[in-house]
DNA sequence: ACGAATATCTTACTGATGGTAAATAACTAC
DNA sequence: GTAGTTATTTACCATCAGTAAGATATTCGT
């Protein structure tokens, strides 16, 4: 009957009107049918649509409106701003990982795996561009917890791989965490300085930030010693 | 017979009342003197005192009232806070620039000079945490423009130093622009990781984020070809 | 000198928004 | 059927960015 019928992640959610097109207002008071209008995974993705439309700065109202209902549901299922910015920072991340999972595939060749994962970063963010702004910054204020959730996010799974792979190679692995922040770091500002403006494909820049995460900055000068 | 008499950048100042200490509410209407109270460089430097003190959501009225004046002269002499933002922007870049210029003096080799530059970053930023991330957050909305407003003034001056670098080498520059976006985040999530937490010297942190950087991801890997 | 134009400030307001309390309606248990 | 619980809206408060209007001092023309 219902057409909005895909299931629900984790949650007794029945569908009992079309949440997305908020045409009707409902009246104040318990809904018909006692359960609720929405759970917590379609506010999320109400949010995102929100923010899709309106930008970074979306107000919590409109969220509400685009999920079809009011500004006190946000609040009882996601929690205040920040805590709706930290639920989306997290599936943003699972989405970065995901993507890059895929991306680097079966390949074998460190150097190859890198461009890819460099490459699905840089395309990940920009298809979720306001939605990385938002993440980063559009809940104002106490910023560095939020930037640092999606970067954590991002760069712990990161971080092990690099201490195994250190430690199949026999080196020291105490470098994992840092170097993972700073992979995280320099994806995050190229993928914004690459979103607003520049026009260089991808691929190459993705070819260029391998270059350097790979061979580093003296990797070219192998051939004179030091300068 | 004004104390508060350093000269002020650029203007006319003549210091009739000491701004900082705002005892006494002026009344409406023009000072006496016919001078303006503060110039835009005090201003600036009450915003940063301001932002040390309540933090990166510092209102634009505790500006004015730490500056012993009221918003509209910030609106005035500034802007609005997008304008602020942006000034203390510029501000920062210029003093992380200075630092690192010092920082490098007259050091030669350039392993050596990358330690320097990162470690100089790393103190900087957490000298100015708070002003950080007013800068990089604090103005909310329009966030890609003043993240990137600050990194391109760090960045730039950064890429210029990197193509000439190449050019000597005989390598191809057009590497120079991406490589300095992508050293700019990385120092500056890296900082903002180090700044709330890690305990890491900032001695060691910035040797392993200076061997990242210079020898890459695989240059420890030197010995073997290439896994 | 004196009044008009001008410069510099403060007060007072507007509009938007985050967050919360109170009111309303349905369902549930006895 | 009545008391209590659940799920919602309405209504409100506080804060804050940004602006308009009003107050006071100086300066300039005559």
């Amino acid at each position: 009957m219902y057409h909005d019928s895909r299931t629900i992640r984790g949650a007794r959610y029945v569908g009992h009107n079309e949440a997305v097109t908020n045409r009707v207002r409902r009246r104040p008071g318990r809904p018909l049918g006692g359960q609720p209008v929405v759970d917590r995974e379609h506010l999320l993705d109400a949010a995102e649509r929100a923010i899709r439309r309106d930008g970074a700065g979306v107000s919590i109202d409109a969220i509400a409106r685009e999920a079809g209902v009011t500004k006190p549901i946000v609040y009882a299922r996601v929690g205040k701003r920040t805590d709706v910015a930290d639920a989306l920072a997290q599936r943003l991340a699972d989405r970065l990982i995901e993507a890059a999972t895929i991306a680097i595939g079966r390949r074998r060749n460190g150097r190859t795996r890198l461009v890819a994962l460099v490459r699905s970063n840089l395309e990940t963010l920009s298809e979720h561009r306001e939605l990385f702004l938002f993440v980063t910054g559009g809940a104002s204020e106490d910023m560095p917890q939020r930037t640092l959730y999606l970067a954590e996010r991002s760069a712990s799974p990161l971080a092990a791989q690099l201490a195994a792979w250190r430690r199949r190679e026999g080196l020291d692995p105490s470098v994992a965490v840092a170097w993972s922040y700073a992979i995280v770091g320099l994806l995050n500002l190229v993928s914004l300085w690459w979103i607003t403006g520049s026009d260089q494909p991808a691929e190459q820049l993705a070819e260029q930030l391998a270059e350097l995460l790979w061979s580093g900055l003296s990797g070219s000068l192998s051939k004179r010693p030091n300068r």
